[in-house]
RNA sequence: GGAGAGAUGGCUGAGCGGUUGAAAGCACCGGUCUUGAAAACCGGCAAAGGGGCAACUCUUUCCUGGGUUCGAAUCCCAGUCUCUCCGCCA
């Protein structure tokens, strides 16, 4: 969310920035209604005060003022509330503004390449497709999926579900003992605020499984990406310029409808409703996110050079980034049945908009307050990762070699194959 | 699911109708002292929002939302959460 007394400060400016998302912003009605809030708070300000002169004087002559004030209040009050609900939802649904680093773009076809690494593998036969490889291992199981829950679900079995593990466990470990990542175990269900706090909602509510629980209580979502929960732990809270940065990982099942993705990648499992992620998340002071968007991108890209992946780094255009992000990496892995590049990690830079939302600040050295910034990036994506080794990693017959790096994790298995 | 107790500032914790934004302690920051540090002593220390170029000033906030009252952290109602005991259970 933006803050409006940024905005305030320079109204046509805000709009400018936004067009390279190709919003347009309503910013008179924006001015407006900030003004009609600011006007109405002064109103109901000077009632208060009067009131409160009265109560302290304890005069009983008064005493019928004071209860006129209390009716006037009532209604200036409702009226602000609403012209500032009127506001919050008008900036809540705003997307945050493209660094100027970011390509101006409409879509995915204005990205831009900035790195290629690895070895892209020669076949001397046809490569497979990951779902070929697995049903013909017999290890994974769409029918199966379909039959028990629905479309877009897979049952992954034995050494390939080991596999599925290994590849969790190592990440961790890599992001956990090397790159500084406190471990975290979250919860996969988040309140409504939660889910407002990272930007899901309130726009993007049909992506988004909600679970009923009993009817009282406030809406609860499944996560669709563990950065919903891992951003959170700071939200509501004010912390001291030493304790950043902050950084939590966690390896988690993500759940998404996709909706608006029918007929998309509906063969195999590129696109899941339920996924297994590894997500990276850092708190840092404002003027750091860009520092840390390298770094967590690399801790990202360092995951494939272990596994022997060809991938290659691109910059999202201002129209492809996600609602929160100022600057997007995206990292694209080999994968030979398709013949291209696909995502397989996204790593973005929220600067201070999801901190705003969530109410997150920090002390700094003066002890000025501002928010705080936020990252988030997989590292990487399980379900995406075990497709591109099984494709990547295929012989002739069928079997899969596992990446070295990977046996330790597998009881020193070498190589997947039928029987 | 049954029976109780509670929710106050970064933390601990007093207050239980009228200058209480809130005692005290801890933590933190500044100073004195010290070669340095510690201790001791002195001082400072909430956030949000509005107005003002500024000094500054006003309003709100003691879990949330209603209510009673001229006046609520304090009384009433509803909700949320936490803790203890019993039951059930991975």
């Amino acid at each position: 969310m933006h803050n409006i007394k940024e905005i305030r400060k320079d109204f046509d400016h805000f709009k400018n920035q936004l067009k390279s998302r190709n919003i347009d912003v309503e910013v008179d009605n924006l001015k407006d209604l900030d003004k009609k809030n600011r006007l109405l708070i002064q109103k109901k300000e000077n009632l208060e005060s009067e009131k409160k002169d009265i109560s302290k004087k304890k005069d009983e002559s008064l005493f019928k003022r004071s209860k006129e004030i209390s009716k006037e209040l009532d209604s200036v009050l409702n009226e602000q509330k609403q012209i500032k609900l009127d506001l919050d939802t008008i900036l809540s649904s705003i997307p945050n503004i493209p660094h100027k680093d970011v390509p101006n773009g409409i879509d995915e076809n204005d990205n831009s390449e900035i790195s290629k690494s690895g070895k892209v593998p020669i076949f001397d036969f046809k490569p497979k497709t990951h779902y070929e490889l697995g049903e013909n291992l017999k290890m994974l199981d769409f029918d199966l999926a379909t039959k028990t829950t629905g479309s877009r679900f897979v049952f992954v079995k034995n050494k390939l579900a080991l596999l599925e593990r290994a590849l969790s466990n190592y990440m961790l470990d890599k992001h956990i003992i090397k790159n500084g990542y406190s471990e975290i175990s979250p919860p996969l269900i988040a309140t409504e605020n939660t889910m407002y706090g990272t930007g899901q909602l309130p726009k993007f509510e049909n992506d988004q499984f909600e679970i009923k629980f009993d009817d009282k209580s406030e809406r609860k979502f499944l996560i669709p990406t563990a950065e919903v929960i891992l951003t959170n732990i700071v939200k509501d809270k004010i912390v001291d310029f030493k304790e950043l940065p902050m950084r939590f990982v966690a390896s988690t099942p993500c759940f998404r409808k996709e909706a608006g993705s029918y007929g998309k990648d509906t063969k195999g499992m590129i696109r899941q409703h339920q996924f297994y992620k590894v997500e990276m998340v850092s708190v840092v002071e404002k003027d750091e996110c860009l520092n840390e968007l390298e770094r967590m991108t690399n801790c990202a890209t360092e995951i494939l050079d272990d596994l022997g992946l060809p991938y290659r780094k691109v910059i999202l255009c201002s129209g492809d980034m996600g609602f929160s992000a100022e600057k997007t990496y995206d990292i694209e892995v080999w994968l030979p049945s398709e013949n291209k590049y696909r995502e397989i990690s996204s790593c973005s830079s929220c600067s201070t908009f999801q901190a705003v939302r969530m109410k997150t600040r920090y002390k700094n050295q003066k002890k000025e307050i501002n928010y705080v910034g936020t990252l988030n990036g997989s590292g990487l994506a399980i379900g995406r990762t075990l497709i591109a080794v099984m494709e990547n990693y295929q012989q002739s017959d069928g079997s899969i070699i596992i990446p070295e790096i990977l046996r330790p994790y597998m009881n020193d298995l070498e190589k997947i194959s039928l029987n």
